[in-house]
DNA sequence: AGCTAATCGAGACGGTACGTCAGGTCTTTAC
DNA sequence: GTAAAGACCTGACGTACCGTCTCGATTAGCT
């Protein structure tokens, strides 16, 4: 009578759902998203293909809900806002390049992005689980330093967070040219640079 | 001396390394490129599969062959330079993002975004191909408009050339919101406010 | 304990069996054996290929119970004894001669008796199963001989046997010459006479 | 203008001839006459594949040219006859056994004995160039015993003659024993007595 | 506490595609 | 015009995984 496709789940198997995470996350490891297959994971993980097939929709979706496990959890993310913008953009900046070249995160990272662009589901729920909160932590800060006069008043946040974040994400996705932290503070000045309320606000003369 | 993996190139038939980049791209364009399979191409180029692994190593090769014989090969990209730099800027970016909606090539564009992910070499030769130019272009412009005192001298501008194009490949990658030639504007607008040389210049202290 | 190259036998899908042995019966008659291939039993059977390879190791295992299970499977064989012995041995090698003609049977068993040369498990496979009760059956018939005096006591059976079956065989396999049943009768009448009890074989003058 | 199936032979290379030859006989002693390929014969023997496809119909054609090379070209083969028909045929016996088994011999003349069952016209020619010679002096030692009154004046010498050859070559064929000089030796004593001018023997009158 | 129904491990199944091997044809260059 | 070389189309190989589908054997939650 019920769904077929929305399984009970008050009887699903804690043990068997956190082998899968976590064979999924040793398995990205060893031999890369694509070379990943379910099979494999359901052979360390103990468990049958069937069980991953019940709960998760592809293999894409079970890495993510892996990465999701490892980095924490959706615990939102706190940003420091000391009342020196630069010096809090600049930090905030370094943790991003820190994190997106740590070993640990910057496999599965990279095989989500690739997936996300061939399935948009799993791309929304990929940008909403890991991304976002780092956006809105970011656009929060930006916020805080618009009402302190730091930030034109017209500028957009959407798009100024876009104006941090966006460059660093372009040179690792593709790989133009070495991402440093030194490279996180050019972009994190000329980043405040842009949006700073001369003459007559953000928008160049 | 010669690697006995390379096959002569002169006796390549010219007719089947076409039908070969043709089907290629139809078929991205019908199924999508996590659908695409080696025999389907090999099938509809009327073409024997080892004929593709001869003078391809993966799947993604040949894609990116194909994207860069569609986008008309290594030709060098004119940049318009009319003297007003944001005006000049504002229709690159607006190009960029029609480039990057027109459904011709968002597709093989995301698919081999995503794979470059997992394919280093196939990332090295996807920027040099079809990534580089536009870069180098946008890169000599802005070194134009440094001349001319409307860039602050000390911006090292192959910082500056990620500050324009990051955010657009950040919201075209992670569909965080729509990627519009509004939104090209405002981008180019905060770029060239970053830029300008100031009392303390745009470069960090 | 268990080997682990040998499935379960219990989940096997007899349907799928049963659909194998027959697509390849079929086959062989169409096309021959040399030109038999696993992917197109496979194809004719509505199976998949691996459910082959899971349960035979080599198309000729296929080909063989595909024999077995056409010959009968492996029922005892009733060979006549009236007493006559010249009238029985004639009409055993009549049936011999029969069956190597028959159509049915021809290419079948041409192609195990090549196959069988190439590989040694499968020739043993093949002479247990197919020949040996055969052999059996005549050598039990001339046992009986041999006690009713008609058969020289000291004659080793086993070379006896084939006394009868290797010319029939050899012109069988070798095409030298027609393979008729008066042949058949010429070979049992001659096979017969070299068993016979001599003068000096103690048997009565 | 001349038949192009028919290439003029008047240029021929021989060292081609001869390389493709031994090539092919040394690959089927190494890897087995299943595993022989056209390809490995071609780059072993230094030479196109083409020249062997031009004077060749197929891989069994070649490796029966190299046998009928091996075994010293179609040399006629003189039989003893030392007026003692049981110990010249005890002779003949043996020396068959003796080549059946010999290592160089076995396997070329397995597999072309295999691949004549599904090629007819190749069966032709193996059964013509190897094995009709041997038959044809059998026969001729017998027709000798014949006229000598040491066999019955009825028997029909082709029949005969496969009396004798016929169980060791089912014993070598089928493996259903070991093939020792010792059968050969009960084999030609027993097919002796078959054909013995005794009162009114067993063979058709 | 026992019943019953869903989930579980296991793995066979029909399939698709893989990347490789070889077949036999065709084309090019050298002799 | 034969030969060496080797690219080409074709077809089959045997393997890896896909996602679906039985199987008993647990294992909950409800009676």
């Amino acid at each position: 009578m019920a769904d077929p496709k929305t399984p009970e789940p008050t009887r699903r198997s804690e043990r068997s759902r956190q082998a899968i995470l976590t064979a999924a996350v040793e398995l990205v490891g060893e031999v890369g998203y694509a070379r990943l297959s379910v099979e494999a994971i359901a052979a360390r993980a103990g468990v049958g293909k069937q069980t991953i097939y019940r709960w998760w929709p592809s293999k894409g979706a079970v890495v993510l809900d892996a990465f999701v496990e490892l980095s924490g959890g959706s615990q939102p993310v706190a940003l420091p806002d000391t009342g020196n913008l630069k010096a809090d953009l600049r930090e905030v900046l370094r943790a991003t390049v820190k994190e997106l070249t740590d070993p640990r995160f910057e496999l599965p990272s990279r095989a989500l992005t690739a997936e996300s662009q061939m399935d948009p589901a799993l791309s929304q729920q990929f940008v909403e689980a890991v991304l976002r909160p780092h956006l809105k932590a970011l656009q929060e800060r930006l916020r805080s330093a618009q009402r302190a006069g730091q930030v034109a008043k017209g500028v957009d946040l959407d798009v100024a967070v876009e104006l941090f974040v966006g460059p660093l994400f372009h040179r690792w996705l593709l790989r133009t040219a070495p991402l440093t932290s030194a490279y996180a503070d050019t972009v994190a000045d000329l980043a405040i640079a842009a949006l700073r309320p001369t003459a007559r606000a953000g928008a160049p003369r």
